[in-house]
DNA sequence: CACTTTAGAACGAACGCTCGTTCTAGTCAA
DNA sequence: TTGACTAGAACGAGCGTTCGTTCTAAAGTG
């Protein structure tokens, strides 16, 4: 049962997105129902429909609201580090981090197949922060960090091993905590990537 | 609408699976009807529960047949090379080589959403094929190709841009063909993990 | 051979249920 | 009083599944 959300602080629209974001990533997107989300926000289905145009918009709003929420985190390290390897060092910790303090962010963001429920959404890998990220690869090129490459292919060799483990994590197949493999799999992903 | 698969010479088994194949990966299991699956098979709907106990039955047959069939390319690849170096450039030239031929198999492999649909079946990534990677690392680790590392981390590491790739060309985000990325992938991926 | 019996494959209309959504009535703040 | 918001009963469409029936072909029998 789902309680933590219900902050009577928060406004009724936030309760819903907060409330599905709960409950797309447990049970997923088709097999919750608006009465789930009446139930577990404790907003009425005439409140909900007030808010949102309809279940997909519901799906829709807390999408945008995260890739925001991620976009404002990228834009934080890239002001606070200068070197492309240090940007994308920073990124990793972030993306681990987010993916033990609210591992429900990083499943929705990386593993709810969206298009099956947002079909007029563009691929997550084509969103503006995985773009931001293969623009951090891009700039360490032309400064000399990273070996020139197709950026595509770098990008996905640099931050795959880094996904991977995180996907790993959410399944529950992981021995020890995901931090512990922080270390070992950015010497790894930078090895792979760096010039000479 | 779907043709392909409806050879007089399979059985209607066959059929529904093959269908399932197409029509899940093409608009997800839950915009998939049981009657879809009737029409485009051209299997009745009183076959269909003859041969499988209800619709979570059909994905379960096409998930254990969609294993086992990629279980014997990997056996096939670890009796043709000796070198753990080759067995595992010679996987992600199978799956790149899968992706391109037969693009369904490897989205409803890596990126359909099965848990969502198929609460009884263990994650991907804990399947035997996903297994057998591993053991492949491990040995390469025991040989001293591979250097000493967590073998999670270390295939995460070696597999983890390869995947990412296929994931970009099923989303068509991709410029050029697959295979055109395959030389730097590969060689992205052995320089992340390789001894020294 | 011819006829009957039988097992199970194939069929598709019909059922019951759940879903997303709408609608009307009511509440509350300004 | 008005307009934004809340409430939850009611609706109709569409779903997965069932079930009574028909079809097919092999087995049994004389």
């Amino acid at each position: 049962m789902f309680t933590g959300y219900q902050d009577s602080v928060m406004s009724p629209r936030e309760k819903v997105i907060a409330t599905a974001l709960w409950l797309f990533t447990r049970k997923g997107y088709f097999n919750t129902s608006m009465r789930d989300i009446t139930r577990e926000s404790a907003v009425s289905t005439g409140s909900i429909y007030h808010y949102f145009k309809d279940k997909e918009g519901v799906a829709t709003a807390l999408f945008e609201a995260l890739l925001e929420r991620m976009q404002t985190e990228l834009d934080t390290i890239m002001q606070l580090h200068e070197s492309a390897h240090d940007q994308c060092r920073a990124v990793i910790s972030l993306l681990f981090d987010i993916t033990q303090s609210e591992p429900d962010v990083m499943a929705f963001m990386l593993y709810v197949k969206h298009r099956e429920f947002l079909p007029n959404e563009r691929p997550v890998c084509s969103s503006k922060p995985f773009e931001t990220m293969r623009a951090m690869v891009a700039r360490g090129m032309a400064r000399g960090e990273i070996e020139q490459r197709d950026v595509q292919a770098a990008s996905a060799c640099l931050f795959g091993g880094a996904i991977r483990m995180i996907t790993s994590e959410l399944d529950g197949i992981l021995e020890k905590p995901l931090h512990d493999y922080y270390e070992e799999v950015w010497s790894c992903s930078w090895r792979a990537v760096a010039a000479i």
